[in-house]
DNA sequence: TGGTTAAATCGGCAAATGACGATTAAAGGA
DNA sequence: TCCTTTAATCGTCATTTGCCGATTTAACCA
């Protein structure tokens, strides 16, 4: 299409060098638009995208597994609303809860841990 | 307050091993429920919690600087969508957009990439 | 100055999110 | 077996998000 005008232009864009381009062209090979990485990156981050969630992960890395009423009682929330982020959480596949009695016990998945930070610091 | 009762049935929850705390108390002084550091982690996330915010990134990675045009282009949405994500990212500190001309001239904050990543090695 | 192009903003709409109290389900203990 | 405790789920509500087309704003060019 109207390609070789855009890339064209990108290459011309260097005025003062606040907007200069890497390379010649615009990669488009390492570019996709959509993608199941994107998606899964971001799925991570969206789990991640609330302080009360951070509050909770960061929780179980300093006490390694606890339990739900534990956590509920660490915030300022209903227990309704601390279970619908930990089901958040754990649809993330960030943290697992296995049954122990009448309590749930939830720990973090450091599978997904590693492949989080894996994807964060590829940026 | 009730800490103790609280922190007992902690200790005493070693059920068979699978629900076993790290420490003998749960760790008062490492958990905040509300900090301002969950607070800019969880804004940061929710910036890239979105597969086309996480798919602009990783473009402003590999190409150091875009014209906005471009990125439209190269994304099935509209134009005021993609505009609205690159506020989103802005706003959130990730991206830096400069006026050139008729046009606007995004690239990443490394800054912000670098503490985003750092947040995320923490965890 | 007038016209063109690029990008931000507006208005509207459907869907998702976050919060709550109430209810249900599951398991242990009296 | 019944009762209590724990946590998940339900129903509701207000707010936010994501998308779009239309409009406005800004800057260059003729």
């Amino acid at each position: 299409m109207e390609e070789d005008s855009r890339m064209a232009r990108s290459v011309l864009d260097d005025a003062g060098g606040k907007c200069l381009p890497a390379g010649e062209i615009l990669p488009e090979v390492a570019f996709e638009a959509l993608s199941d990485d994107h998606e899964r990156f971001a799925g991570l981050c969206k789990a991640l995208g609330h302080p009360v969630r951070v509050a909770i992960v960061r929780l179980l890395l300093s006490v390694e597994t606890c339990v739900c009423g534990d956590i509920v009682e660490r915030l300022p929330l209903a227990q309704s609303t601390v279970s619908q982020h930990l089901k958040v959480l754990k649809d993330a596949g960030l943290i697992e809860g296995s049954i122990d009695g009448p309590r749930t016990c939830y720990c973090l998945n450091r599978e997904a841990l590693s492949e989080f930070k894996g994807l964060s610091e590829a940026l």
